[in-house]
DNA sequence: GAGCCGTTAGAGAGCGCTCTCTCCATTTGC
DNA sequence: GCAAATGGAGAGAGCGCTCTCTAACGGCTC
């Protein structure tokens, strides 16, 4: 009833344990005849390698963790961008051949036990998602010296390998854009100040709005639709007289559509409004959101292949890719 | 620079290999002072066991396989139920302190990388959820002899300890509670008849309706929301006099509600509509959805129990919990 | 004070695998 | 035709840990 070894092949097919590893591990150095008994007796016994001794005497185990610093709920229902980039990274890796171990860290528990898992050496390496500011994972894995690569610019200054997108750039072009079509009073909502795509879109609508002598009307929320809602409700109160809004994200920009129509605004006639992200969700809110893409599978790949370039001594230069204006009906 | 292993913790608190494992896992046969020397010791080399070489003879991994036959985007971003599936799951894993290893099934690619993950010892037990009719997935993993349960009672008649929620009655339930209302041509949207819930769903809105002499009209979906609004178009077409319609899952009566919108049926007064799941998004329809409730995180969490009660030679039945109607406006 | 028992710590085997080193059998070079 | 080179297979050590078995020690009892 217990699983065959690599000793019982071994017996099987009239050869040593030696060989039979060769066969299984694909090496040339094998005549074609054994390589044949082996196969065969591997077959009939339903041989599979035992990982734990195989990555006892490798020093590797073939997987690598996927750890997204966020509450579950988020993670899955709420931001569609996480699955995206799970999606997407996964993809990437299982083309690479290496398992994807999806960790969530949404408490301080499992923060310990995600620790005590890499730690433990179950994984060669590990990607982090969405850290907040004083998020202390990636020091913490940093420190074990195991490879570690970030999706977005880690927010404290840790020497960490990071694909990010242009987000400076990018809530600038989008500011910029509400400017060229002539709305006057261009407000925003920002993410979260402990996330650098939350501060990081602030300063490039700050740019914009500066760079075209204007005053910069902010409220922030945390990236959540509800925090989107709200913030929109003070923005009103602040200045009803706004004409437009660009929103740190699209989720945050079907909540302030929401408020929005409630207090009887209509868009994009009284009130044009920019999200970014671009969300499924983006092409279906009423009006279709004008938002700013960025290439978030693209941007996932590229985490992968930056961490598996790390491997093998690869350069650990961070990857920063373009966004990209998409005009809707809303702005 | 290598990482300490038992020995060298052992070298440096002046004991054997032995004790110091014993300390580490929490053995009282240790002399407070020797035991205190040897924590001493772990602190300061920054020892973590290494967890291949204890598996390696132990034969167990703390790890748990959640494994969702199912292709990512609609794990992520299109049906919710995953995500609380998922979240609840984590949370009695971890509360019995396990690794969750979470993986996407989504390809026959990935098929095969599974089955060799699991059949290579990585994990203990296995979680399946969803599967269709003809996954291969149940049956090779059951071979293997890992401990499998299933979320959801199995499409195949596999011998797979299962928790499911009542589907039959609950859908029955649903189509009565439309008759109650004085509908009188209640039409359904049923679910893909190659997963189990799509047929049970069928069975319970047949029954009820057989019970009240009517006639059943029905379209059939794949539980997407595109689905649903092309199945509603064609009970349109098929029953223009019809004046409600059980849909098998929440997406899919998102779905319809958009098709009779657009149609110019009002919902209720026109149509009635009920759905199945009672997802977060049930609440945000226009209007509010009538839905059958199930405890989808009491059913994770009583998977889980029933995974690790197996660990122990626990009883393999199957659990079946009940549902609950949420009345709302559209139905 | 001898014998006994209970408790605590050490010795050592072995989990299943990889990989280097060695050995043997060919083939090749001169 | 003999030494050297080449290639293929086996022997055996050892990865880091757990766990059983054994030894040592101290405190009892009688």
């Amino acid at each position: 009833m217990r699983r065959p070894t690599l000793e019982a092949v071994a017996a099987r097919a009239g050869v040593s344990r030696a060989t039979v590893s060769r066969v299984v591990n694909g090496q040339l150095t094998v005549t074609p005849q054994i390589r044949e008994a082996v196969l065969r007796a591997v077959d009939e016994l339903g041989y599979v390698p035992n990982s734990a001794a195989r990555s006892l005497v490798t020093q590797r185990t073939g997987s690598i963790a996927l750890v997204v610093s966020e509450p579950p709920t988020r993670v899955f229902s709420e931001d569609p961008m996480f699955a995206t980039v799970i999606r997407s990274a996964s993809l990437e890796l299982e083309a690479a051949d290496r398992q994807v171990v999806l960790m969530l860290a949404g408490s301080a528990k499992s923060h310990a036990r995600i620790e005590r898992y890499i730690a433990g050496g179950h994984v060669d390496g590990v990607m982090l998602i969405s850290m907040h500011g004083a998020d202390p994972l990636p020091a913490a894995i940093a420190r074990m010296g195991v490879p570690v690569v970030s999706y977005g610019r880690p927010a404290v200054p840790v020497p960490l390998p990071y694909v990010d997108n242009d987000n400076v750039g990018g809530a600038e072009k989008a500011a910029r854009h509400l400017l060229d079509r002539g709305r006057r009073r261009v407000a925003t909502i920002a993410g979260p100040q402990d996330m650098i795509a939350g501060q990081d879109r602030l300063t490039g609508y700050r740019n914009a709005l500066r760079d075209a002598d204007r005053r910069s009307i902010v409220a922030v929320g945390d990236f959540t639709r509800e925090s989107g809602a709200v913030a929109m409700r003070h923005l009103l109160e602040d200045d009803p007289a706004l004409d437009a809004v660009f929103v740190a994200n699209d989720l945050m920009a079907v909540g302030a559509l929401q408020t929005l129509r409630q207090a009887g605004r209509r868009v994009p006639d009284d009130v044009a409004v920019v999200g970014f992200d671009d969300i499924e969700a983006a092409r279906y809110t009423e009006p279709p959101l004008t938002t700013m893409r960025h290439p978030v599978v693209e941007q996932a790949a590229a985490m992968v292949r930056l961490l598996l370039g790390l491997f093998e001594g690869g350069p650990a230069d961070p990857v920063i890719l373009p966004t990209e204006l998409v005009v809707r009906e809303s702005g």
